[in-house]
DNA sequence: GTAACTGCAAAGTATTTGCAGGCCT
DNA sequence: AGGCCTGCAAATACTTTGCAGTTAC
């Protein structure tokens, strides 16, 4: 495993008060894709002492330090992971919401074949398979 | 070509009104990725008789129709375009917000063969790469 | 000690909706 | 004619922010 994301907080300087080691632990122990709310019902349910405007605050904060990936999935709100998660990407089914997460090698060189291809270089992993209308087998 | 969107609405047996009739004109002419402030603003310099409500129930019930897709760009308003635009997708510089359209075949084979994998089939062409963390070379 | 952080509530965006009147077919 | 559509404004949903008090380092 890598660092954990108290870790890299502490390596970039951050201040690690009560309510953002709760949500870092909460993070931690996610591998599902919580939004705000979300976020806010798990932490709150291990230390009430904390405000959703803090948890708005706090996921901003790590995303712009590189420690979180935001996501969106269609339905208006953010989404958010570990950027530290062994890469994968999503597919969202556009129906019922379901998430699907999946790794794909070819998507790898794809990537950074496309990127190349228009100047640009990829300085992460982050890619969505997004908005395919989909229907079951 | 293919259908205008006026003729793909007739065809699926929608009533044209009047700000129906602009609105889609005006997405006949984009080229681009409006957001609904920016269609109120073309259609309302076509035709002042027309709100905001109604592009955003109009853009909805087109996009159920499949007539449009709404595309999510990160900036937390949904964009539009013609679904029947020649393939493309997007890449998003999340710094400058620039959007780029590419084509590439191997995608078109890695939908497919992703979707398969996942027990899925693809009924559509939208596809984003999103998210992508870019610097220009 | 002091700058950064937090809760609360109010403000800000983007989008949806109830209602009374207007317009396609 | 009759139901679908529209404008307006209020409501909703998500997120951000001003301010006064609190806390990490």
């Amino acid at each position: 495993m890598s660092e954990t994301i108290q870790q890299r907080c502490a390596a970039k300087g951050l201040r690690m008060t009560g309510q953002r080691k709760v949500i870092a632990e909460v993070l931690e122990g996610s591998d599902d894709h919580p939004d705000a709310e979300e976020l806010y019902a798990r932490a709150s349910a291990r230390d009430p002492r904390i405000s959703l405007a803090t948890v708005y605050r706090t996921v901003k904060l790590f995303q712009e330090r590189g420690i979180l990936d935001r996501l969106e999935f269609g339905d208006g709100r953010a989404r958010w992971e570990d950027a530290r998660r062994d890469h994968h990407d999503h597919l969202i089914d556009e129906t019922t919401g379901q998430v699907i997460e999946f790794v794909d090698e070819e998507i790898e060189a794809l990537q950074e074949k496309i990127a190349r291809k228009l100047g640009y270089r990829l300085t992460g992993h982050r890619m969505e398979l997004f908005g395919v209308p989909l229907k079951k087998l």
